[in-house]
DNA sequence: GAAAATCGTGCAAACGATTGCGCAAAACCG
DNA sequence: CGGTTTTGCGCAATCGTTTGCACGATTTTC
């Protein structure tokens, strides 16, 4: 029974340099990338191959005690079931373990007081920088919290300066997505735009005005509605909201795919089929949405490496004392055509034929 | 421009005991739970509204090096962006929380040397425990990387004994999902099974021949193929399989949801509808699953509660310092009727016409 | 060939918390 | 009231690293 080593811990430092013959500065100083160069190149190996032959592994506790680096970042997603986020979160995952981090992640619901415990905790922890997925447009609080270490968001971007961002290039998704649908003779376009206090929201929104415009679609007033959150059930609302101002619409533009998937059950509870009668685009590109019946035509963005670029920036920002001003990079997004968009109806469904006929 | 206090660091346990009076020993004992009892209460209650006032937390590397104990928790997962997971993730989260715990948590693709890699970052990060979702039933490797700190699994369980699990009833949710069937009035059943190496594929199996006996509906031989992963593709290729066969069959049991999704894919190819022409069963109700067309008819388990559990679990093996033995703990399922099951048809399509005849 | 610069390594002090031990003062006992 | 126990708190060691400084030995420089 090998129960007689009651605490078998790890060796230590001081065990190599016991091993070796030589002080365990010595040994710190030869692990370590920066430091070796000063010491005899025979004796780095040799402790080098010691230490690795008696299993040796830095006591991250003491290291952070010592150089206050927990080597930590704090990962805060609003909601790690949205599909959107996991692979967000792989990339960070990827990216920090390519420099020797590793990420502690919490959601926070959407819910400010959340996000409040949240950040604390991360705080408490030491983290050594924050990678923020929830942030608001106007994030009061996050600025506040964040304050000291760096702080990068991703997919979505708080108004203050003083964070790094990486995004999506909303607005050439939506002109993507635009242009598709008056390239298929849509020109009736709705839209059911994303919280607004979201800069993915917004910005979309705000795309789309701009891109209707310039490509001469846009309704005169605007047929928008507006999701309160990310959700099916919102896409549901909005749709209904739509169909209820009784004016004439061929294809929604949807602010994300869950808008979309709830935007096409609430056509279906009214008998209207997608594509047949009204084409719906999303916006991500989730995992399922190739799946979907139909399946989705949408823009498709780069989660991943979303989340490993936060990462290098985050680490960089560490790694450079915040000596560097926050940068912000924005990635290049892509349409996928599938089975939710087609070409527009020339008899349009009833309810639509007696409106639109007045705006042909 | 306060750029004096370079290294704004926050409050240690020196700081506060100045600021009382008292020595460092005194505040960390009052601000313990276990030994503040030890002290005059009325310096007790002192040196916590200091303590609070001036915004003490103690640090996470200092009591972790003195301790060995770094409150954090490793949770290893397959792959996060499988629906499955997350939910469970957010249950860690919150199980975890409660107790002052952290996780950190690491993809592993069910590569084997990733989990490897995966482990050994872990380890060598000094966390107190495990969570495992990504065991296999025979898995060695977990078996030497796990030793000396309490591991509990969920969802899957390792074979060999020393660990915790947390486990849904797979042998139920298969039960009720047969039940179901027969009482529509299927009688030729299929399966698509999930991964051996798995216990969620073997134990799931193993149910469905087991009830599909009990009910008198068990095929000879077992109309059954088996996935190599629990993904969409593979329920298409099972599906083909056990199409090729030109067996007759009216409804497929689905190891999982994403099996599910598969079939149903492949039987659309094949112009077989479900469910007017094939009833189709998944096990998970993951994200989504209502939302599909048609509705997923699916084993709903609970997910987020096995996370906390998991989590309560491991802690709970920390806090009393590994005296005590594995805890085994299953979680009840419900089977969530929709719209992938159906009356089996009276007139089958053609090609199962002839032959369910011959067995009717 | 002596002074100066460089090199290679050891010494010891942190980092901030926990905890066994000791020692006064207070409380208790007969 | 003297002696014993209890109470309340301080002392100092310790956890494992990192790193400024010191210092002898080499090498370089003029």
């Amino acid at each position: 029974m090998p129960k007689k080593r009651p605490q078998r811990s790890r060796p230590t430092l001081k065990d190599v340099a016991r091993k070796v013959g030589v002080h365990v500065s010595t040994v710190s100083r030869a692990l370590a990338a920066q430091t070796n160069n000063r010491l005899a190149p025979r004796l780095v190996e040799k402790i080098r191959r010691t230490a690795l032959r008696s299993g040796y592994r830095p006591n991250p506790a003491a290291r952070a005690l010592r150089t206050r680096r927990s080597r930590t970042i704090g990962v805060v997603i609003p909601d790690i079931a949205d599909p959107a986020f996991p692979p967000i979160i792989r990339g960070i995952e990827e990216g920090l373990a390519r420099n020797d981090y590793v990420a502690i992640v919490a959601s926070t619901d959407g819910n400010p007081r959340r996000q409040q415990r949240v950040l604390e905790t991360m705080r408490a922890r030491g983290v050594d920088g924050l990678i923020v997925a929830s942030a608001l447009r106007s994030d009061a609080m996050l600025s506040k919290l964040a304050s000291g270490i760096p702080v990068t968001t991703v997919i979505r971007k708080a108004d203050a300066a003083g964070f790094s961002s990486v995004l999506h290039d909303e607005d050439d998704g939506i002109r993507l997505a635009v242009t598709h649908l008056v390239s298929l003779g849509h020109r009736f376009i709705a839209t059911i735009a994303g919280p607004q206090t979201l800069s993915t929201g917004h910005n979309r929104h705000a795309a789309f005005n701009r891109h209707a415009k310039l490509l001469g679609v846009s309704l005169t007033p605007p047929l928008a509605a507006f999701a309160r959150a990310f959700y099916e059930a919102e896409g549901e609302r909005c749709t209904e909201e739509l169909l209820v101002t009784g004016r004439p619409f061929t294809a929604i533009v949807c602010a994300n795919d869950r808008l979309a998937i709830g935007a096409i059950a609430a056509l279906r509870r009214h008998s209207l089929r997608c594509p047949e009668d009204m084409s719906v685009t999303g916006f991500n590109d989730m995992p399922l949405a190739d799946r979907l019946s139909p399946s989705l035509t949408t823009v498709r963005v780069e989660h991943f490496r979303a989340g490993v670029e936060a990462a290098e920036i985050v680490v960089d920002m560490i790694e450079r004392e915040g000596s560097e001003e926050p940068r912000q990079l924005v990635l290049p997004v892509e349409l996928v055509v599938r089975g939710s968009t087609r070409r527009a109806p020339r008899r349009n469904t009833d309810r639509n034929a007696e409106l639109s006929s007045k705006f042909a």
